[in-house]
DNA sequence: TTGAAAGCGGTACCAA
DNA sequence: TTGGTACCGCTTTCAA
């Protein structure tokens, strides 16, 4: 059968109450007796039951984190640091994948079965939120791509992210850089290009060659097979991703070119992917701890009853150098 | 407020007991009464207290899935199969990374908030198959890659797949086999190494080559390297899967040598990055879809109070060729 | 510091 | 078919 608070009460002699107190550390329990009681739920395998607490606190100390895409590295990081962190406080994550059928993962938002949620740009993030803003779950959108503003989101600085590496190629002697971004639309696409337009205009010059794509291997391999064709390939590459910078690595190898000898490559994430290769891809990495913290923070504000915060929050991405890139000669 | 049952009641005049059986499609509901409480449940918005529920039925309709890494687009594929046939039987999945600290992940299992966990393969299997026995949790394992008995598992029949990986090379006529795997501790490892060797010995030919390393890039990197290194490339490679076949593959690239004119290669999984790259990856597909619904199967078997299957059950994977491979010549 | 009693929102048995 | 009623397991006033 299963063990139940009763069981407690029956093995300590204490009240229901007390017991009830007791392991949830209320003060107003006597160290001896609070010690009877967890001794009692060790020996038994005491846990109490969620759904009853849940019935009448009104709260589940669960938080949904809704994912789009498992493959990143970048995803994978900051989902341990939010499994991490919220534990900390006393909350559990639940992980949601959201491809395509997104009815189950509505139907999981509206049984109020979370607390809050956390809304990772999942392909639909505008439809989730309408789902969280009618049934009043408070919630917050990490790295989202589609519009800037509304909900409260929390980013990584793309724009500053765009421009450090930009600077970082010009600093390195290079003049003829070029762009490879992913799906054009996506909000980080667009700041990465703003940064790294804005570093080639403080010295004023200008792009050299710039391309879309996905964020995916052939857009960069195509991309440079492009560029060679046409007999306009830049000194210095700005891949908008680590996947891209890797295809384009191997675009380039495959038309004789080499990595970063003939020309250097800087990718974006610092993805593991980026250091199991030859070269190790020099790229920009999101501070996804940092991001993952600022999350937990503003979510258990949000919990508490605090009003959303007005202002997104961005944070500074940084440059890992690796192998891929060099000076210009 | 909170919209509960008893606005419903109040809405439609019905008593207590009959909207609760309404509401659950109960036959012993006259047609145009649960009519009547269908819509006023639409009117007011109202969803059922789930954990109201769990207090008094025991069971939460919820099936957690653990998962060690999430890079995997094997597991993709599962996941998403497992995500809609559960919920077409009324249950809905969570998803919990157990990359390190697996206290996060053992407080949810032990706190009872799931009627049935799926183990996928995540690192420490042993640990939280002991804890679910414990707690008396039903759990199946997927592709586990511990001990090959005890628990009941599901998987693909890895000795089949690297059988029909290796007897692909030998119909293409080549000889000279070398094989490249990951983690030699691991079932899938040894599986796929068996079959191999089987398909070798068919024909009174002994594997070329050998390797073991991670599953990941550096490994097929770096083992190509050396073999050419030391002058005994064979002339056709079989990597225990894409990510080893992927990085082969640009090892042989940075020699010099060109797959498939030179040397063949065939990987498993057939993930996405198989066909993101030049070439296009032969590969051995693992049966995802039929994977997950045969552990839905289960999973509601055991449920229902089924006892385990004795037997584990092995899918048989498939060859997908493309442009890595062709005839010997 | 302790405990009695009133729910939290439903389900299920059993009688009407 | 319908409805009365006893819980499910735990938390939370409030009085002792």
């Amino acid at each position: 059968m299963k063990v139940t608070i009763n069981d407690i009460v029956k093995a300590t002699g204490l009240s229901y109450v007390t017991v009830s107190k007791a392991m949830r550390n209320h003060p107003s329990v006597k160290d001896e007796n609070r010690k009877k009681v967890m001794d009692a739920m060790k020996a038994l395998g005491y846990v109490p039951s969620a759904a009853a607490r849940t019935l009448v606190t009104g709260k589940t100390y669960v938080i949904a984190v809704m994912i789009s895409e498992l493959g990143d590295g970048f995803y994978d990081d900051i989902i341990e640091a939010l499994n991490r962190e919220f534990f900390k406080r006393g909350y559990l994550v639940t992980l949601h994948m959201c491809k395509k059928d997104d009815q189950e993962n509505i139907a999981f938002l509206e049984q109020k079965r979370v607390d809050g949620v956390i809304l990772m740009a999942p392909y639909k993030e505008v439809l989730f939120a309408r789902v969280l803003e009618e049934q009043k779950v408070p919630y917050l959108i990490m790295d989202h791509q589609t519009r800037d503003s509304q909900p409260y989101t929390i980013l990584s600085d793309n724009q500053q992210g765009g421009y450090m590496a930009v600077k970082y190629l010009l600093d390195l002697g290079f003049r003829r850089i070029g762009l490879i971004g992913g799906e054009a639309t996506s909000l980080a696409t667009k700041e990465r290009y703003k940064g790294a337009v804005k570093a080639l205009e403080e010295l004023g010059f200008q792009t050299d060659n710039t391309a879309y794509g996905q964020y995916d291997q052939p857009t960069g391999y195509q991309t440079v097979q492009k560029w060679i064709e046409q007999d306009r390939i830049p000194q210095a590459i700005f891949a908008f991703d680590d996947h891209i910078a890797l295809g384009t690595i191997n675009g380039l190898k495959d038309c004789g070119l080499k990595v970063p000898e003939d020309v250097s490559v800087i990718g974006y994430d610092d993805s593991p992917m980026a250091n199991q290769y030859t070269p190790k891809i020099t790229s920009i990495r999101q501070p996804a701890q940092a991001m993952a913290k600022k999350a937990v923070e503003v979510m258990i504000d949000l919990l508490a009853g605090g009003e959303k915060p007005t202002q997104n929050t961005k944070l500074p991405p940084s440059l890992c150098i690796k192998e891929s890139t060099h000076l210009f000669k």
